[in-house]
DNA sequence: AAATGCGCACGTT
DNA sequence: AACGTGCGCATTT
């Protein structure tokens, strides 16, 4: 319930300043939701970063400093050719939320992540990275190398520095849970977060992390790490280092079949400046071994295939049947992904939608707790009507998601 | 002093 | 040209 009630109070306040034209950064916001609501900043802060694993709220690094967005408010672009009609219709659709009218919006700061998972096609870089200049503000810590405000920052490395460059991200939390520093919340520490931006400014792609992983970890404990669920597309950012290390090779495939052809650089995705924690996560060192560890609150067992099903699952199952390809590979992976899906949480289900580009009805699913279970057993009505969401969002969420992941593991269960 | 309002320059589409 | 953003400064509470 708080739960509910903060993604509330702090999706107004972002709105509210964006309104007034003032930076939602963590200072303004924990500022403003204090002086509305009486929540201490180290609450907000917390709340904040768990908004923004849902992929509620959206970091980004816009103009050298980190700002916060209604993710529900964000338009990406319109990518690509057709999408411009059904971006259209997603649009708006602002599941509960208000609305204000503004949402459409490009910047870049945010790009969170592209609804179609299809197209990627093309992308193989993206890079676009709005800002030059990605600074820091106050990492302390986390900029270390490289960065500094050099011009000349190359986007390749991108993933590299992020990594390097924070893990940290978990400003908030209250407890001071992992980095040392743990300044705690306070609005100072917000610099933390935008520490790795610098890097990059590209924005690391996203992780691949597992849905649940995210919504799992109690942000409470770590905070910031990665912010997003297993998305899709993006897998691309994960570029080798990382799986090897990670272990699940199967993700690798995948990209490397798809996207890696050659370089894989490390699109990153399209977001434009996300400033996903996790990047920092994804060290390139320890990455491997970083990784994992932070669903440490998962159920021990789920952590292992868990990670499984983030990438591969989501990734390669989907596209595959999506794609219409046969997928080989594919099957061995999808055990996982079924049975995890009975697993999946509320949070999970909220958090694959969010990533999967559909952030305005990501809630609408939350808000009808559909979890793991409850999305088997969706229909094609329940999905278009039973949510409330629009048609055109709900038609691709249906066909693309819903029904792939259910005639997946149904498939499974079969084989099984 | 803090919260707001907002013109205007910037960077993107 | 249209838009989102947010700085910097004016105004209100």
């Amino acid at each position: 319930m708080s739960e509910s009630k903060y993604r509330e109070w702090i999706l107004d306040t972002i709105d509210s300043l964006r309104s007034r034209k003032a930076r939602p950064d963590l200072e303004r916001i924990c500022r403003m939701v204090r002086r509305r609501h009486g929540s201490e900043p180290d609450r907000t802060c917390a709340e904040l970063e768990k908004l923004i694993q849902e992929q509620t709220v959206l970091k980004v690094n816009y103009k050298g400093s980190i700002s916060y967005r209604n993710a529900a408010k964000v338009q990406r672009r319109s990518r690509k050719k057709d999408d411009a009609t059904l971006s259209m219709a997603a649009r708006r659709s602002a599941v509960e939320e208000a609305s204000h009218s503004d949402l459409s919006n490009g910047d870049s700061a945010f790009g969170p992540v592209d609804q179609d998972e299809e197209d990627l096609e093309a992308d193989t870089s993206v890079a676009m990275d709005t800002d030059s200049n990605a600074d820091e503000e106050g990492a302390d810590e986390s900029r270390d190398g490289q960065d500094g405000p050099s011009p000349g920052r190359t986007y390749e490395d991108a993933s590299v520095h992020c990594a390097s460059v924070r893990a940290v991200s978990a400003p908030c939390s209250p407890s001071g849970t992992r980095p040392g520093p743990g300044p705690g919340c306070s609005l100072g520490s917000g610099l933390d977060c935008a520490t790795f931006q610098k890097a990059g400014e590209r924005p690391s792609s996203l992780p691949p992390s597992s849905p649940r992983a995210l919504a799992h970890n109690d942000w409470a404990d770590c905070p910031a790490e990665r912010q997003h669920p297993g998305m899709q597309r993006e897998k691309a950012a994960m570029k080798p280092a990382i799986h090897s290390a990670t272990s699940s090779p199967t993700a690798l495939k995948k990209n490397v079949k798809k996207e890696d052809g050659g370089k894989v650089e490390d699109r990153s995705l399209s977001s434009d400046q996300l400033v996903p924690d996790y990047a920092a996560r994804l060290d390139e060192t320890k990455t491997v071994s970083d990784r994992r560890p932070q669903p440490m609150s998962l159920p021990s067992e789920n952590c292992t295939f868990k990670k499984k099903l983030d990438i591969s699952s989501f990734t390669e199952a989907e596209d595959s049947l999506l794609n219409g390809c046969k997928g080989d590979e594919v099957s061995v992976k999808k055990e996982n992904m079924s049975q995890n899906l009975l697993q999946w949480t509320v949070a999970d289900v909220a958090s694959y939608f969010s990533a999967a580009g559909f952030p305005e009805q990501a809630v609408a699913f939350r808000a009808q707790e559909i979890d793991g279970k409850s999305l088997l057993l969706m229909q094609r009505s329940d999905v278009l009507t039973g949510l409330s969401i629009r048609l055109g969002p709900a038609l691709k969420i249906y066909e693309r998601h819903v029904k792939v992941l259910q005639r997946t593991h149904f498939l499974e269960c079969e084989d099984l």
